[in-house]
DNA sequence: ATGTGTTCCTGTCCGC
DNA sequence: TGCGGACAGGAACACA
């Protein structure tokens, strides 16, 4: 799925057509994603203004002026996609649905923001504005990396006596929020770190260094408009381009790039999931 | 409590 | 071209 930049990306590129736009009328093509739909979902939706999007970890949060928050994960192949904008301007015309597009939400000012998730591991859920943060999905997670909360005493402190390798417990929502396969492969990979290594032997300073790294590195991609390898695309279709910056992801056999390193980047599993890393510079 | 493996679903790619 | 298997930006869940 998206990761963090991913969904940040996506998140500004539904911001100028939905927030403060009345949604108009909602479709809901199926009864559910990974999880059934709330009850209701397409009059709650309707016309309701967008008072404000947000992004909290990879879920997109939109207040309603009803007072209902309508929670959006994409899970691993979900995209939003904007129809009906030309030249800045919206006509209304729009095209015919496609398959796996199973919400699609018209905006009062034309355009209209289509869901669609071929694997359908994403969500949707509507909850009271005021009790969003104690959502089952989000009551868990931990802070935001570019947030103050997250810093290097924290980081130092969750890892401290952790067995589990380094890999896992940075894809782990409740330690950090929003980082995936690729931002962690890619983060241990600058950090000169192992991804086997056990997260609580590794020395303080190392581990202190790895939150300017986290923060450089999703900034980094944010601001490329995120990695766009099979599904991930702008709200707008088009390309994030932060891939061709991997240094680790998805090169396994390739040259490491780290400045003097003559290693090349393996590919291992640790959890079910691939982790790329150079045995050479990373220790 | 932590750590790991399985599962949900569809699409794509690669080797035979 | 077809077929089978591996694999894919996630993460809840069941179980040691």
């Amino acid at each position: 799925m998206p990761e963090l930049p991913e969904v940040e990306t996506v998140r500004r590129g539904l911001e100028p057509v939905m927030s403060g736009h009345v949604i108009v009328n909602a479709d809901i093509r199926r009864p559910d994603l990974r999880w059934p739909f709330p009850e209701h979902m397409a009059g709650r939706l309707t016309d309701k203004r967008v008072e404000r999007l947000r992004r909290r970890s990879k879920y997109i949060l939109a207040d309603l002026s009803s007072g209902d928050t309508l929670i959006i994960h994409l899970g691993m192949s979900g995209r939003m996609l904007i129809s009906g904008q030309m030249l800045g301007q919206f006509h209304h015309e729009h095209p015919a649905p496609e398959k796996h597009d199973h919400v699609v939400l018209d905006m009062e000012n034309g355009a209209r923001v289509t869901f669609n998730d071929a694997r359908r591991f994403g969500a949707m859920d509507l909850i009271a504005t005021d009790q969003a943060d104690a959502h089952w999905l989000l009551s868990g997670i931990g802070p935001e990396p570019l947030g103050n909360a997250f810093d290097e005493d924290y980081l130092l402190a969750r890892l401290k006596g952790r067995n589990a390798p380094i890999k896992t417990a940075l894809l782990d929502q409740r330690l950090v929020a929003g980082l995936g396969n690729i931002y962690v492969c890619e983060v241990l990979h600058r950090a000169g770190i192992s991804p086997k290594r056990k997260a609580g032997e590794i020395a303080a300073v190392r581990v202190r260094s790895l939150v300017p790294i986290i923060r450089q590195v999703l900034s980094e991609a944010i601001e490329a408009g995120g990695s766009s390898l099979r599904d991930h695309r702008q709200t707008s279709g088009e390309l994030g381009y932060f891939q061709h910056t991997f240094r680790a992801y998805d090169r396994e056999g390739k040259p490491c790039q780290t400045t003097g390193c003559t290693g090349q980047i393996r590919r291992i599993v640790q959890s079910g999931r691939s982790s790329f890393y150079c045995a050479q510079c990373q220790r």
